[in-house]
RNA sequence: GCCCGGGUGCCGGAAUCGGUAGACGGAGGCGCCUUAAAAGCGCCGGCCCGAGAGGGCGUGUGGGUUCGAAUCCCACCCCGGGCACCA
């Protein structure tokens, strides 16, 4: 080997050698005896070549991926590309390449970066989400959805992107505006495709509970997005038509309360009455701005916008009729669309019954206050309190009574206690080109039917026009369309849209178990031999849409049989983002760093080892604070392979004759022990340290003469995770192993050698540090005290003081404390 | 507004069953080796006072608990993220 680092020439070499070998490919063997490991990647986005982010991501999941696999797992550690989206489709119309061109070129070039990275990927199992015999998949499955009344289709308000010109799920739009393309979303009122994961909030709520390998505000993103609100649903009736209307409250304890009602302005009834009362003239205006204002305009209205109905509704508790209102800030997707107004005890309503001059009616006292006067109110009062002016229910202690009134709302018929979710029902429908076509045909007789599985994938045409305006591609497709129903065989077409690429990916992770299957989207074998997932690795802003679509996935195809277990990923690791100098990186920005050139210029350990020295792994990394200005400095990780390089080939030279010294046998089990607990933690800046301090050491010996070969070899091992090109370099050529050191044997530490023989105890006087010696680690107190009152400088320190109390925590510490 | 994180040297970060604060690395300075460069090796490195020995201060701020607090408790400030008229 050569004394030399030198990284261009030994990594595409063992990557040809890795490559020629196998031995990244997971063990399909029935008489393999390793417990198996499923260490997954999220797949990434084949928009142009990898980015600082993949490199982060993927660095720490590949270092887990040989870690398990030298601890003796057989690993399956996929890859594959989620392929479909609108970027290939945007490239389309820009540059006039097909998506599926455009698609393919990227992921090649992602193939081979990730190659030329290192990474230890089973490639017999590769995907893409866009090829037919993976979305033909992805149909069957949504047929199987279909047929479990989990895919339906419905006209409702939806969010709608001008600029990409289709709808978004709820997920899909960040304060109002489109999580791709920025634009600010509109609503209009469309009939789209959904999945019933409404269903699910419960399961996917209760759930969370098991999930305690997962980081904690991912989990608190999740519980907040499916929001569970525990309250009532109360009957008012509409005194002029006697129908009757719910709403859902969490505040039932508040009913004797209510001086006005609202509804949504979108809610189906408003018209009816506001025609019926001759208020349409008014409200009808009102509904207008409302549905043509952006959702952002829409919420930051402080403005309590509303229209008086001309209508009463009837309080089920006391027989009072209220004015009833449609008002924007109700909104219809929440509970019921309508809702009782409580304002001396809720902000909104308060705020809406000032601008309108409604009266307020105070219904809950604050323990042993003054009564409040509702006239002198600010604001609203809704924290706990005493209920009054609420017949049967004065003087019960608010929020104790919630449970109360509802039992008695539900005895007596005239509401019941209840559950509302914030979680809405997926839309996943797309009015674009580039993803699954929904795999149903509209019938003018049958209505919606379901293409045959054995007709599936139903596959994109070649030949679309991708321009935008006026129909999606697939609708002005002059024949794709056109079909016989499948249950007539009369004359009837096909559904236009496409699936969210979201559900492209909630599934990817079953079909790796099963690569190639033809009968089925996976084998339940398969599946059940190789899932849940063992470690999966991502970014944090998939906290909510890919991780909670891909749980629902999951309880699903457990309901319909074909997995054994509800939850996809017990342990999940976000890695942090990579930013620079505080911002994120971005094109606009111009501060976009690439991974790639790095690794032709320092090689892919050095690129691998940055990303994973630079601090905690789930906490990001500012490009600008750790690499400095200049790009071409050679990064401090690189020189310690030179180093590492340097020490192993000397320990080589040394073999004969020296003795390898005690300390760094100790040393080297200490570091053993240490870098396997960092890696169980996914610790990998502070593993790193700890090979430093090894090789620090290793040199240290050697330059005194001495042996350090079994530190070498060590180091060797412990660095394969991170570093797996020099590792490989230093276990088969410096140290002359045959088989690789990504198939040895992870090394064990000896327990009587991690157990410190001496260690440093300080001596404190009154808590401040005054001296310290070195002593036996099973030193008792009264040596550890007589060693105190040993020390001049803790004499000096005492001076004419008093010793009046004695802490001694033996081997650690003497702390004598004085008076006077 | 509500809910999560997080504030430690010039910088990235170590150390949280309370017990030597600043491991390891970067940037910087000095030196060795070399004709030279590269590579490699060694030393210094929180702030203040002091020639030095040494002393004082120091983990966002202010209190508290304790022999002892980066770590625990209370209040506050700042930064990052999520949600946001959810009845």
């Amino acid at each position: 080997m050569s004394r030399r680092y030198e990284p261009s020439e030994i990594e595409p070499k063992w990557q040809q050698v890795w490559a020629d070998e196998g031995i990244y490919e997971a063990s399909e063997d029935p008489a393999d005896p390793r417990p198996r490991f499923y260490a997954l990647d999220m797949f990434p986005y084949p928009s142009g070549d990898l980015h600082m982010g993949h490199a982060e991501a993927f660095s720490g999941g590949d270092t887990i991926a040989r870690y398990k696999t030298m601890q003796g797992f057989n690993v399956l550690h996929p890859i594959g590309w989620d392929a479909f989206g609108l970027p290939a489709e945007n490239a389309a119309i820009k540059r006039g390449v097909p998506p599926a061109e455009w698609t393919r070129v990227n992921i090649e070039q992602q193939a081979r970066s990730f190659q030329r990275m290192g990474m230890s990927f089973d490639w017999t199992r590769r995907l893409a989400s866009c090829d037919p015999e993976y979305y033909r998949w992805t149909q069957w499955l949504f047929l199987r959805f279909f047929e479990k009344g989990l895919a339906y289709r419905k006209a409702s308000p939806v969010n709608w992107c001008p600029n990409d010109q289709t709808v978004l799920a709820n997920e899909q739009v960040i304060q109002g505006a489109c999580e791709r393309c920025g634009a600010m979303v509109e609503r209009r009122n469309l009939t789209q495709w959904f999945f019933k994961i409404t269903d699910y909030a419960q399961r996917l709520l209760d759930d969370i509970d098991t999930l305690d390998e997962w980081p904690e505000r991912v989990l608190t993103m999740q519980r907040n997005w499916i929001g569970r609100s525990e309250g009532a649903r109360v009957t008012f009736t509409i005194e002029e038509t006697s129908e009757e209307i719910e709403v859902f409250t969490t505040r039932p304890d508040t009913l004797w309360g209510v001086t006005f009602f609202v509804f949504s302005v979108e809610h189906p009834a408003v018209e009816r009455l506001a025609k019926l009362a001759g208020t349409w003239g008014e409200v009808e205006p009102l509904i207008e701005r409302a549905r043509l204002a952006s959702m952002v305009d829409r919420e930051a209205a402080d403005t309590k916008e509303g229209v008086f109905l001309g209508v009463h509704a009837i309080n089920p508790v006391n027989g009072e009729k209220v004015p009833v209102y449609a008002a924007p800030y109700v909104l219809m997707e929440y509970g019921t669309g309508a809702i009782m107004a409580v304002p001396a005890h809720d902000e909104r309503d308060f705020a809406f019954a000032r601008q309108h001059a409604l009266p307020v009616r105070v219904v809950i006292q604050p323990p042993g206050g003054d009564p409040i006067d509702p006239d002198a109110m600010t604001e609203a009062m809704s924290h706990e309190g005493v209920m009054v002016n609420s017949g049967i229910f004065d003087g019960e202690h608010s929020p104790g009574s919630i449970a109360k009134v509802a039992a008695w709302l539900s005895e007596e018929g005239r509401g019941e206690a209840t559950v509302s979710f914030r979680l809405r029902d997926w839309l996943l429908s797309r009015q674009r080109y580039w993803g699954a076509p929904i795999p149903i045909v509209h019938c003018p007789a049958c209505g919606e039917v379901a293409v045959p599985d054995d007709e599936l994938p139903v596959r994109l045409p070649d030949d679309a026009d991708f321009q935008l305006g006026g129909d999606s591609p697939l609708a002005r497709h002059p024949t794709w369309k056109h079909v016989a129903c499948p249950s007539c065989g009369g004359d009837a077409v096909r559904d236009t849209d496409t699936m969210d690429t979201f559900v492209d990916s909630s599934w990817y992770l079953f079909r790796y178990c099963s690569p190639g299957y033809e009968d089925g989207p996976f084998r339940r074998e398969d599946v059940d031999r190789w899932m849940p997932v063992g470690q999966y690795t991502g970014g944090v802003e998939h906290a909510i849409l890919h991780l909670l679509y891909t749980r629902f996935f999951t309880k699903v195809l457990y309901d319909l049989g074909m997995v054994g277990f509800t939850e996809p990923f017990p342990k999940l690791m976000n890695q942090g983002q990579v930013i620079y100098d505080g911002a994120s990186m971005s094109k606009s920005k111009g501060n976009i760093v690439e991974p790639m050139p790095l690794v032709q210029r320092w090689g892919a350990d050095s690129m691998r080892l940055i990303m994973l020295f630079a601090g905690p792994f789930e906490d990001d990394i500012d490009w600008k604070l750790i690499a400095g200005e200049d790009p071409n400095r050679r990064p401090g990780v690189h020189s310690w392979l030179g180093r590492v390089f340097a020490a192993v080939a000397d320990a080589v030279e040394r073999e004969v004759g020296a003795t390898e010294p005690e300390s760094l046998r100790r040393l080297t089990h200490k570091t053993i022990k240490g870098v396997t607990e960092d890696l169980d933690r996914f610790r990998f800046n502070t593993a790193i340290s700890k090979l430093q301090v090894l090789t620090n050491e290793m040199r240290a010996v050697l330059d005194a003469g001495d042996a350090a070969l079994g530190a070498a070899r060590a180091l060797a091992q412990l660095l394969a995770p991170f570093a797996p090109y020099a590792a490989e370099e230093l276990w088969r050529v410096g140290l002359g192993e045959a088989a690789s050191v990504h198939t040895s044997s992870w090394p064990r530490h000896d327990r009587a050698l991690v157990v410190e023989e001496t260690v440093t105890m300080v001596f404190q006087v009154d808590g401040k540090l005054r001296d310290k010696a070195e002593v036996p680690a099973d030193i008792d107190e009264d040596f550890a005290l007589s060693l105190a009152h040993g020390s001049v400088k803790v004499a000096a320190a005492i001076g004419d003081r008093e010793v009046v109390k004695q802490i001694v925590r033996a081997p650690k510490l003497v702390n004598l404390v004085t008076k006077g």
